[in-house]
DNA sequence: GTCGTGATAGCCT
DNA sequence: GGCTATCACGACG
């Protein structure tokens, strides 16, 4: 069996929108000493830039968001609400602030590695369904703002065979603050996937 | 199963 | 000082 291709730069830096919807399907890998995991990503997010109300960058550059603002294919991670993290791909061309949100993914390999990182899990569901429970189960926390994400190293995405399925695009989750821009449908998931995060089906 | 609420701290005004 | 790209838990039934 041939080694699936990691996702080069060039698939980052385009259309964010595009990029949130190809990355359904797609392999989330992170290597870590204690071994491989990975998932299936299932439900994304894009964020477009500085007119996008929801997204970091419409504030104007800040050490925090700063990664937005570079290269594409670089992971950008922020804590959130005082407990989590939360997992994106930078996007576009650098300079141009976008990136897509990871909210979801279906555990492949290292489950195990999961479940010790996310004791609380009750369900496998509960694994990954979520960007702060995938970030738990995944061990991603700040020390991983700015990885490249095109190479292998601690975190990158890897191709996958096309597997068939629908895509379902909604409106954003827990953006109602964005004006004009909340209900944007520019979140997108994989249609009946089980593993999608817990607020799926609202729309 | 669904619903409401509290936790908790970094970030920006 | 207010807000946040969330989650877990307990109260229901």
């Amino acid at each position: 069996m041939k080694e699936p291709d990691v996702l080069p730069r060039s698939f980052y830096a385009r259309d964010t929108i595009d990029v949130a919807k190809k990355l359904l399907g797609k392999v989330l890998v992170r290597d870590t000493p204690a071994g491989r995991i990975s998932v299936r990503i299932v439900e994304t997010e894009a964020y477009c830039g500085p007119r996008d109300k929801a997204c970091h960058a419409s504030r104007g550059r800040t050490e925090r968001n700063g990664v937005m603002f570079g290269e594409p294919g670089h992971a950008y991670v922020y804590f959130i609400y005082g407990m989590y993290h939360c997992l994106n791909f930078v996007t576009e061309r650098d300079g141009y602030p976008a990136a897509v949100l990871v909210r979801a993914g279906e555990p492949l390999e290292g489950v195990e590695a999961m479940r010790a990182l996310r004791r609380k899990a009750k369900k496998p569901v509960d694994l990954t369904s979520g960007p702060g429970r995938l970030c738990m189960a995944l061990g991603i926390d700040r020390a991983l703002n700015g990885a490249d994400v095109c190479r292998k190293g601690p975190l990158y995405v890897e191709d996958s065979e096309d597997a068939v399925f629908e895509v379902v695009s909604s409106k954003r989750i827990g953006v109602d603050y964005a004006g004009e821009y909340r209900d944007k449908p520019w979140r997108f998931y994989i249609k009946g996937s089980p593993f999608v995060s817990v607020r799926a089906d609202k729309n």
